[in-house]
RNA sequence: GGCCCCUUCGUCUAGUGGCCUAGGACACCGGCUUUUCAUGCCGGCAACACGGGUUCGAGUCCCGUAGGGGUCACCA
């Protein structure tokens, strides 16, 4: 690619959140402008279809693109030269296209309602042909239209499709024909005054002066319609890349329905937007780092990429063709091993924000104790996991409930050796003096010792009492995180199991 | 259905005619470490969709078949 000054796009429409694919659309032409000196990242909302408008989507589709670290260069909230960066704020110029089109020919007016055209369709689904808009042999005159419009009857404007075969020059499929009976007159301006997608993008990319247009491969039979308007208005044609899609493990698209279908089976919901995965727990590095490897690679063996070493190594020519499923797994290892390579701050800046977004209680724990916690929680994989593990120990007594399974196992088994170990405990923890890892190791270990057992034998009754389960971080850090108080009242609540009816 | 795109382990992928006995990662299986759950370490299983060509030689090039996907709106 030469050196001259790369312009690129993310253009959403404010429908929801961010969603998965779109992230990575966005990362791809984010690295493409920061790949070279002088690369631009233009950011700009597609809102010309005000049916679908979705209140606040935009402040939640800045919200999660900064949250994966992509900061755009112009567009909404920073300006920059080709504003207004809101399509609908823009519709004088998309109407001064549109009339240029309509005076030299190359597009015109017609006036059939959807009903009519429903019918056509319906026929032509009938007689098993493909249905294609039939050009009129004769276009409306200006008077026409305007007579149509003082009727109250709009009308659409069509491009006319020159009738020649055009040629997409995919940087990444390659050549791709579509021959001209494939390509139908398409409506540009909506009845309502409005462009439809492919006008406003078209005169935007030329006028925002976008080289390069990196977007999903199921915009591909679009770009023949882009192209063919770039000619009938002298703008020069971007160069193409469509990205191949990201499905689901099962094979379909991700989508918002398998959120519901999930819910509706009493499941934990799959995350789909990235706002999903930020609830979820997981490190935008994480994500990050997962998404540009969908459709990318480094060429080598390498997988685990800082931003910038992404950024060092991104080429255009290296995405591939095909589609990818998107491997929650992976995604989960990625996001246990990102968890340990940032840094303390940086992980607890995110944990801390995982917090926030959730709601949980923990958020109001101080810095230091947070990040006890997550040293204690070493290896896990996502934040969810953190709360799930430690949770316990900042709840109160009677939120902690046990689990039949455990409590059997650890603490009935044996003649109820469990419920024993722990009434010695309790007497010997009394007795502790400083109240920290060392001396409960200590003291533990000198139990283990009077009684001759194991350590197991005292730290799993220890941990079903004060978690209510078989699982907890190390035994002497759970004890120092619960208190001596805390433990000793919950030793004393497990204990009063031992005459419940199991 | 028409048109278009795609096809290497279960998944993401490396591979651009001989370096491939096909490499890596995740998942999975086994072992070691370990007070629980994890982590960590070691080892293992596992793929060129199929059929024809081209070539001394094909995962790599060509054709066909099959399969998957995209698209056929006054949505973007």
């Amino acid at each position: 690619m030469s050196s001259e000054m790369v312009r690129v796009r993310f253009a959403p429409s404010p429908t929801g959140y961010l969603h998965i694919g779109g992230a990575r659309t966005a990362l791809f032409n984010w690295l493409l402008a920061r790949r070279f000196s002088g690369g631009k990242f233009v950011l700009r909302i597609e809102d010309t279809d005000r049916n679908r408008h979705v209140e606040d989507s935009v402040d939640k589709i800045l919200e999660d693109l900064r949250w994966l670290g992509l900061q755009w260069d112009e567009g909404p909230e920073v300006g920059g030269d080709y504003g207004p960066y809101y399509q609908s704020e823009r519709l004088e110029t998309y109407r001064k296209y549109v009339q240029a089109l309509v005076d030299k020919g190359d597009a015109y007016y017609t006036f059939d309602t959807p009903e009519e055209l429903e019918r056509m369709r319906e026929e032509a689904r009938r007689a098993k042909t493909n249905f294609r808009y039939p050009r009129p042999e004769r276009f409306a005159t200006a008077e026409e239209v305007e007579a149509a419009r003082s009727e109250g009857r709009p009308g659409v404007v069509r491009f006319k499709m020159p009738g020649e075969a055009i040629t997409v020059n995919d940087e990444i499929l390659g050549e791709v024909t579509l021959e001209a009976d494939e390509l139908e007159d398409f409506v540009i301006q909506k009845g309502d005054g409005w462009p439809t997608y492919h006008m406003a993008c078209v005169v935007d990319d030329a006028l925002m002066k976008i080289t390069h247009v990196l977007r999903g491969q199921e915009h591909l039979m679009n770009t023949p319609k882009h192209i063919a308007i770039q000619r009938a208005l002298g703008f020069t044609t971007p160069k193409y890349a469509h990205l191949p899609i990201i499905f689901n493990m099962s094979g379909s698209k991700m989508s918002k329905r398998d959120k519901e279908k999930a819910e509706k089976r009493g499941e934990l919901p799959p995350e789909i937007d990235v706002f999903d995965f930020r609830v979820g727990g997981y490190l935008p590095e994480a994500l990050r780092n997962f998404i540009s490897l969908l459709g990318w690679s480094t060429g080598d063996n390498e997988e685990q990429l800082t931003l910038e070493e992404t950024v060092n190594r991104f080429a255009v020519s290296d995405i591939g063709r095909s589609n990818a499923k998107f491997d929650r797994d992976k995604l989960l290892s990625f996001n246990r091993d990102w968890s340990g390579r940032v840094s303390e701050e940086r992980l607890l800046e995110s944990f801390k924000d995982y917090l926030a977004v959730n709601g949980s209680g923990m958020r109001r724990l101080d810095d230091a104790l947070l990040g006890r916690v997550l040293r204690l929680c070493e290896g896990f994989r996502t934040f969810r996991d953190v709360v799930n593990k430690v949770g316990f120990a900042f709840a109160g007594d009677e939120e902690i409930v046990f689990d039949a399974k455990a409590v059997k196992k650890v603490l009935f088994k044996n003649e109820g050796a469990g419920f024993a170990i722990l009434a010695q405990l309790a007497e010997s923890l009394v007795a502790v003096g400083d109240w920290e890892a060392g001396r409960l190791e200590e003291c533990l270990a000198c139990v283990c010792d009077r009684e001759k057992v194991k350590l197991g034998a005292v730290a799993q009754p220890l941990r079903v009492a004060l978690s209510g389960t078989a699982v907890s971080p190390a035994i002497y850090d759970t004890l120092e995180l619960v208190g001596r108080e805390g433990t000793l009242r919950r030793i004393k609540r497990a204990l009063a199991l031992k005459d419940q009816p199991q």
